[in-house]
RNA sequence: GGGCGGUUAGCUCAGUUGGUAGAGCGCUUCGUUUACACCGAAGAUGCCGGGGGUUCGAGUCCCUCACCGCCCACCA
């Protein structure tokens, strides 16, 4: 592929948009050699005969007509009956002057669709992808018309004499690609034309000789120019205007299709890419695949979501030569330099043209350095080398400059493909070549996170060269994250102008806040992450919530450092044995924020980055700050006995979630560990990471906690359907328990009492009159409303409840009564359906009691 | 054409080895309480895209259809 240096701007590697683009595909005629004829039969799929004709011609299809002058034969597909009497014959180029056109075989090969267009196609080996396949496999000459401006060629001999050297190639004489390369065969009329201006005037001259094909005016195929013209303008046929529809036309019209047609843009210029014959180096890439494809074969580099691999494997296993150079000025000049070939070498001296760098003639050194060179080229040539331009090599301006006796060489001036360079950096930032320290200790390197759209661009040639180069892998794990998308799903690029710009987020939200909403949001499943404004207001609603329950804890002097005489932060074990352990409060928060670590350990490991943010914010804010800061309350209070207790039990607590928090939002996080004690052993991002273990989690303390929470967000919730004042002060009355569970409540009444706004906890044998009863498993919460209750609003609570937990039981009832199911299913699940079986129906017993009792008042 | 995803609450998305659904935002009602209104409490909302199958049991596994999206290649 070659653009437009005019256009192109020269700082990185050109990217290729393909656009579908109203196009219109001409069908000319191709004379046979000397007037030559044949039958032409076309059938239908039953293999009748619909058209039968002599034909003297072969009639091709093309979009892109100027190139007809470079063809270097006509392919039709080897089942093709239509076809098969004039294969191996010759036809005319029906372009050029008339005395002295092209003769090119009619050849065949596997790439032509018979059932496209005409069937026949026009080999144009240096101007189309899949005619150079076809050129090579024919050993088709490929003719190039075109500059790297996209203007036909205007080097070279007269038109006249260059074709007779491509005649000369028809007619059996052997040459070079290179010599082949170098044949201008663009008329002399056409040439120094830009290529849209030769496409009108060959267009123009075919249909002038009357070598178009010509169809009806009502053709079908014609009828976009019966006002439907598309678009089309200097690019093409400006002189078949659209036709009114009752314009009188002529009978026929040269035939040419509206045809969409995907067509390369140049990202920057906008300028249709036009594929053209240059010399290039390449790597053989099938070679590095290979080891590459089997190290993550053999997990010895895995992916992270595992089914990554498809892709990679996917494109290594269908690898193409790599084209590394690029005609460029910036990035790594190719290690490559040219000097003259000496007879009898690979490249010999041409008489003629001894030292144009396009190859023949030259004969190349690759090295590292100037010296290196120097050294391979003077035993070479047995000659002293002096380096000059490539600009001078091409002037032969070496007047006064060449030291006597001295050959000149100038290097490459391409320089690498941005891919080739980036593979490199794995290593060559850790100073290789040289075998550095860095090298030695960073390499392999660990986990490579990237974006899946560069799994071959870069994660697979990185594994190819540091495989080759290293004879190591690059890294163990390739993390594939998710690729950030605009608020409406589209993804972010810089000619749509949706970028969601970080900074803009940081600005407005916080690092902090932008870092949580893409790791919250960070999910293997998913391939894209959608980023908002909403998603960072979370995450800033978070950090205020985390820096507020600091505030609390500061206020109430819950301080690392609050122990005289303990060093609490030199290990976690340490730091767990200050913590206080006789409060039921203190030992619940520790268990819970054991629990935290645990999850949060669990899902950074798998990689789970939106597990651990969730762990993180479900633990501070729905564990921490709405329960455990509210029971510590009134520990809190001055004169209480486990102030102390408390204050370092908040304090390591809050620690622990700031260095779990950390690697998600540091900047908050150490802040608030500096603030919240004067001396601290380290910063933060310094700390090590906790080794909470859950053997912390106190089930009994558990089990009481959760009890209370269930308690008091009952009652909460029965007053807000019983519309209780929220300043109201109602009394609760504990019924059908054990004694342990008495025990329990009155141990934590006063917690009850502040979090559920009551003014006492009882216990008793019988629910007093008209109260509401809130249903445990293992108690009844009774309380007395007799003033504020609405009898008929709590029997349809009552009901409602019942129903619920009935069609629960329904389903148990169900399941347990399936045979099947007992005897299939395992142990333990039968056991938990057991189990919910009999706490439900504990649960409707209670509710039914309170049902009846209802009864009785109304 | 080849390959790969997605479809779950109004929206954006989670959902462990199959055991009858969750979060954030939004919405409704209330808000006494000096950590927090970027807040607190309570609440409503689901044929888990359609159809079929495997299974005691399917959002989860298999088949199929529909729609949406991404990557690669590309018809002269």
């Amino acid at each position: 592929v070659n653009w437009d240096p005019q256009f192109e701007t020269a700082i990185s590697d050109l990217e290729v948009e393909n656009t579908e683009v109203d196009g219109h595909m001409w069908h000319f005629k191709y004379p046979l050699q000397d007037g030559a004829t044949y039958e032409y039969v076309e059938k239908d799929e039953d293999g009748n005969v619909t058209l039968r004709e002599t034909r003297d011609y072969i009639s091709i299809a093309t979009t892109r007509p100027e190139t007809m002058l470079g063809d270097g034969a006509v392919a039709v597909h080897p089942s093709d009956e239509r076809y098969a009497p004039i294969v191996g014959k010759l036809c005319e180029i029906p372009v050029g002057p008339k005395e002295h056109r092209r003769l090119i075989p009619i050849i065949t090969d596997d790439y032509p669709d018979p059932d496209f267009g005409s069937g026949a196609v026009k080999i144009t080996g240096a101007h189309d992808f899949n005619d150079y396949a076809v050129a090579q496999r024919g050993n088709i000459p490929m003719y190039r018309l075109m500059d790297t401006k996209g203007h036909m060629r205007d080097d070279g001999a007269p038109y006249v004499e260059e074709a007779a050297k491509a005649q000369a190639i028809i007619d059996g004489t052997e040459m070079t690609r290179e010599e082949i390369d170098r044949i201008n065969i663009v008329p002399d009329d056409l040439r120094g034309l830009d290529r849209y201006a030769a496409r009108k005037m060959v267009i123009d001259q075919i249909t002038a000789e009357g070598l178009a094909v010509m169809v009806p005016a009502d053709h079908p195929e014609v009828a976009w120019m019966k006002g439907q013209a598309p678009e089309w303008n200097h690019k093409g046929r400006a002189d078949l205007q659209p036709l009114e529809d009752d314009a009188e036309g002529p009978s026929t019209l040269p035939m040419v299709e509206a045809k969409k047609i995907m067509q390369p843009f140049g990202d920057r210029s906008k300028v249709v890419i036009e594929p053209m014959l240059t010399d290039q180096w390449f790597v053989d890439a099938k070679t590095l695949a290979q080891p590459a494809i089997t190290a993550v074969q053999d997990g010895t580099t895995k992916f992270v979501p595992e089914n990554w691999d498809k892709t990679y494997f996917n494109w290594l296993n269908d690898i193409q030569p790599w084209c590394i150079s690029r005609q460029l000025w910036w990035g790594h000049q190719i290690p490559v330099w040219y000097g003259p070939g000496l007879e009898g070498e690979r490249l010999t001296a041409d008489s003629d043209e001894d030292w144009m760098p396009s190859g023949v003639g030259l004969i190349e050194f690759c090295a590292g350095t100037e010296e290196e060179v120097r050294v391979k080229a003077e035993e070479y040539y047995g000659e002293p080398v002096q380096f000059v331009s490539q600009e001078d090599w091409v002037a032969k301006n070496f007047a006064g400059m060449l030291q006597p006796e001295a050959i000149p060489l100038y290097r490459d001036p391409d320089v690498l493909d941005t891919w080739f360079s980036s593979a490199l950096w794995p290593f060559s930032t850790l100073g290789w070549p040289d075998q550095t320290p860095e090298l030695d200790r960073y390499y392999k390197t660990d986990v490579l996170i990237t974006g899946f759209d560069i799994i071959f661009f870069w994660v697979a040639r990185m594994m190819m060269q540091g495989i080759h180069f290293m004879n190591e892998v690059p890294f163990h794990t390739v993390y594939i994250n998710s690729i950030v998308v605009d608020g409406k799903g589209k993804k972010m690029s810089k000619s749509l102008g949706n970028i969601i710009d970080p900074l803009e987020l940081i600005d407005q939200y916080g690092a902090d806040a932008t870092r949580y909403a893409l790791a919250s949001q960070e999910v293997q499943s998913r391939r894209t992450l959608r980023m908002s404004n909403q998603a960072a207001e979370g995450g800033r609603n978070f950090g205020t919530k985390l820096w507020n329950a600091a505030r609390f804890a500061d206020l109430n002097q819950c301080h690392a450092t609050f122990l005289s005489g303990t060093k609490p932060y030199e290990s976690h074990t340490d730091a767990i044995r200050v913590v206080g352990q006789h409060e039921t409060v203190n030992r619940w928060i520790v268990g819970e924020t054991a629990r935290c670590a645990a999850a949060v350990d669990k899902a950074l490991g798998e990689h789970k980055f939106n597990e651990a943010a969730t762990a993180l914010y479900d633990h501070i804010w729905k564990v921490f700050c709405d329960w455990y800061v509210e029971f510590a309350k009134p520990l809190l209070a001055d004169g209480h006995p486990a102030q102390e207790e408390t204050r370092a039990t908040m304090a390591w607590a809050l620690d622990q979630c700031l260095i779990l928090l950390h690697p998600i939002m540091p900047f908050i996080t150490e802040e608030l560990w500096s603030v919240l004690a004067a001396e601290r052993p380290k910063p933060l991002i310094h700390m090590n990471w906790p080794d909470l273990d859950l053997s912390l989690a106190d089930e009994a303390a558990d089990t009481e906690m959760n009890w209370v929470i269930r308690v008091i967000e009952g009652i909460r919730s029965v007053r807000a359907e019983m519309n209780v004042p929220a300043g109201a002060k109602i009394e609760l009355v504990l019924t059908g328990h054990s004694p342990a569970v008495g025990e329990r409540m009155l141990r934590n009444s006063q917690l009850i009492q502040r979090l559920a706004r009551l003014s006492e906890c009882a216990v008793a044998d019988s629910a007093p009159e008209g109260s509401v009863t809130i249903a445990l498993q293992d108690c009844a919460i009774n309380l007395p409303l007799a003033g504020v209750i609405d009898v008929a609003a709590e029997k349809s609570r009552l009901d409602k409840a019942v129903g619920k937990i009935s069609k629960e039981i329904m389903g148990l009832e169900k399941k347990l009564g399936n045979e099947g199911f007992l005897a299939k299913a395992p142990e333990e699940v039968v056991e938990e359906q057991r189990e919910r079986m009999s706490i439900a129906s504990s649960e409707r017993d209670r509710l039914n009691a309170a049902l009846e009792r209802l009864a009785g008042i109304g």
